[in-house]
DNA sequence: TTGCTTCCCATGAATTCCCATGGCATCCCT
DNA sequence: AGGGATGCCATGGGAATTCATGGGAAGCAA
């Protein structure tokens, strides 16, 4: 049982819209819901500028939540945070067969409107939350956006890492 | 016995994508899994430029991660390391008898997609962290990449080190 | 009713668990 | 020092679970 997500998964969107959720990341859902014993739950933000929905754990929201509380009430980052990774959001239940509806927003977001008879979506996983994408829309983002002309050829990527200050 | 990753092992990989992870490389997972107890643990990249897996104790990957969370969030270099890292990569149980099953992608990267009757996968040591290889492509990197370029005829490899701090 | 959503069951494939074997090295006892 | 016994280790195979996915029935709302 890992405690964060990790590895990229494709599943398939069902004419009902629901998606099964990679076994992996429902152990750490279940593990990030405070209610234990129920049906666990994971929040879905679907604000923000981009081209995929977000996904957090009850327990990692909760803390966004407290850093949101602290800010300076009525500034505009908050009033952009709250916006965008509060009331663009939702909690949503994991049913029994551990798939997930994906509601109309969240399919607008991913530009999942129309589900196809063959509709792929990517699980993204990224430490503390996971991103769900349509998988073309996935590709082509990786495929535009990792061009490798950040390393150096040859170079192993680990040399990108700050120093490290426990050396 | 040593906790780093040392020396050589070739393993043999099952029909079912199995291999033995040598008990010596084994004893450093043990320990660097935090969670102790129950099943040890094992991080396996396959991210990056390359034609091989690598492979991270718990302990290990938890400390590229806090470096990676210092990183300037958005800046390229940590986006990179977040996919090729985090995203692409998976934490993986060792089963009781010591083994692990080589994933779909974690074989797609090692140039294993098919899984004859004698596979046989290359586990190599690397201090902190360990390598698995296809074992000819493997052997195939170490007689064109090692040639002796690097160090004049003669010479010591020790003289390539830097210079002992403790001296 | 009509359409939509949630719950429940079915199924095949993939994965995990469990047990068995043979080889090798080590230990121990005499 | 010999020789047997012991234990770990790599590997194989079968059985039992889990998983992803499909479809139908039941509940709910308009």
């Amino acid at each position: 049982m890992a405690e964060t997500f990790r590895g990229e998964f494709y599943q398939k969107v069902d004419g009902k819209a629901r998606v099964s959720i990679p076994a992996s990341f429902r152990r750490v859902l279940e593990n990030g819901d405070p209610a234990k014993g129920a049906t666990p739950r994971v929040v879905i933000v679907y604000g923000g500028d981009r081209a995929y929905v977000e996904c957090y754990t009850m327990a990692e929201m909760a803390k966004l939540e407290r850093r949101i509380a602290k800010m300076q009430i009525g500034s505009p980052a908050r009033r952009y945070l709250e916006r965008n990774l509060i009331t663009l959001s939702q909690t949503v239940d994991i049913d029994g067969d551990g798939r997930i509806v994906l509601s109309p927003k969240a399919r607008e977001k991913m530009g999942l409107s129309t589900i196809g008879d063959k509709t792929e979506a990517v699980f993204a996983g990224t430490l503390d939350k996971f991103q769900i994408w349509r998988s073309d829309t996935y590709e082509a983002e990786i495929s535009t956006s990792f061009s490798a002309d950040i390393l150096a050829d040859g170079m192993d990527m680990l040399s990108l890492l700050p120093p490290d200050p426990e050396e």
